[in-house]
DNA sequence: TTAACATTTCGATAATTGGCAAAATATAGG
DNA sequence: CCTATATTTTGCCAATTATCGAAATGTTAA
C-alpha cells in the first residue's frame, strides 16, 4: 500500500468537494447510473462524469456496464484499507444533513427510463 | 456537532494539501513555532502562517503565545470527535514516507534561536 | 446502417487556492 | 520610546479545479 503524502493528499482531495460527498452518500444507499445522479445534483452530465472518474480512480467506487448505462456503486472490496475506513466513517459523520436526506428521498423515486433521454 | 456536507468538505479540504499534512505530522512529534516550521518546509513565513490558520480554524491544532513566539501544537482535546479520529488515523496512514521521515529528523535539530532572526 | 440515447473526452472559462512580498501588528529588550 | 524579531494580514499573481457545452465514443434497437 502507498502511504505517501502525495497519495494521501489525493485521497483527501477526492473527498473535499460537496458534490462528490453527495455522490458517495447516494451510492451508499443504492447503485446509480450517471444520468440518475445528474438528475439529483442538477449538474451537467459531463461534470458528473468527471466527479465519478475521480472517485473511481481513488478507489472509492467501481463501475459496471449495463448496456447503454454505466452503473456506479461503492467499492465492495477496496484493496486500500484507508478507503474502507473512510467509507464506513462517512456513514456516521454525515447523516443528518438536510441535503443528504433530500438526496436519499429523490433517488428512491428516480427511474432511469423516465429521467434519462429528454 | 455539525455534520453538514459543507462542514465535512471544509475538514477534508484542510487535509488535502501536502504542506498541511507535513505540518500535522511534524506537530505530532513536537510543538513548533512558525519560523521553525517555515525552515523545514522552505516556504515564505506568510504562507506557513496561512496554512496554520486553516488547521487552527478547522480544529486540528491550537496555538499558545510564548513571548514573541507563537507555538502551535496538536489540539489535545478536540470538541469534534471527527478531528480526534482523523488525527489518530494519520498516525498510521502516513509514516514511512521519505519526506515525513526527513522532516522529523530536521525538527529534532532545529533551534528557534538559531533558525529564526536572519 | 441509421437513429436515439448514455457516457466520456475535449476546450474554454470562472472561481478557488497556494504562493510570495510588503505592510501591519505584537512583543521583548535596550 | 526605539529597534529588532516573530507573526499575521493584505494585495497580487500563477496554478488548479469545477463547471459547461460541444464533439467523440459506445450501445441498443428499429
Amino acid at each position: 500500500m502507498t502511504t505517501s503524502i502525495k497519495e494521501n493528499t489525493r485521497l483527501f482531495k477526492a473527498l473535499s468537494d460537496p458534490n462528490r460527498l453527495r455522490i458517495l452518500k447516494m451510492l451508499q444507499s443504492k447503485s446509480l447510473c450517471v444520468c440518475e445522479i445528474t438528475e439529483v445534483l442538477s449538474l451537467a452530465t459531463s461534470t458528473v462524469s468527471k466527479h465519478l472518474s475521480i472517485l473511481r480512480d481513488t478507489g472509492f467506487i467501481i463501475e459496471e456496464k449495463d448496456g447503454k448505462w454505466v452503473n456506479y456503486m461503492i467499492n465492495p472490496k477496496p484493496s486500500d484499507p484507508r478507503i474502507s475506513s473512510v467509507l464506513s466513517t462517512l456513514d456516521f459523520w454525515i447523516s443528518d444533513d438536510n441535503l443528504i436526506i433530500s438526496d436519499k428521498q429523490k433517488i428512491q423515486k428516480v427511474d432511469r427510463n423516465e429521467v434519462c433521454g429528454r
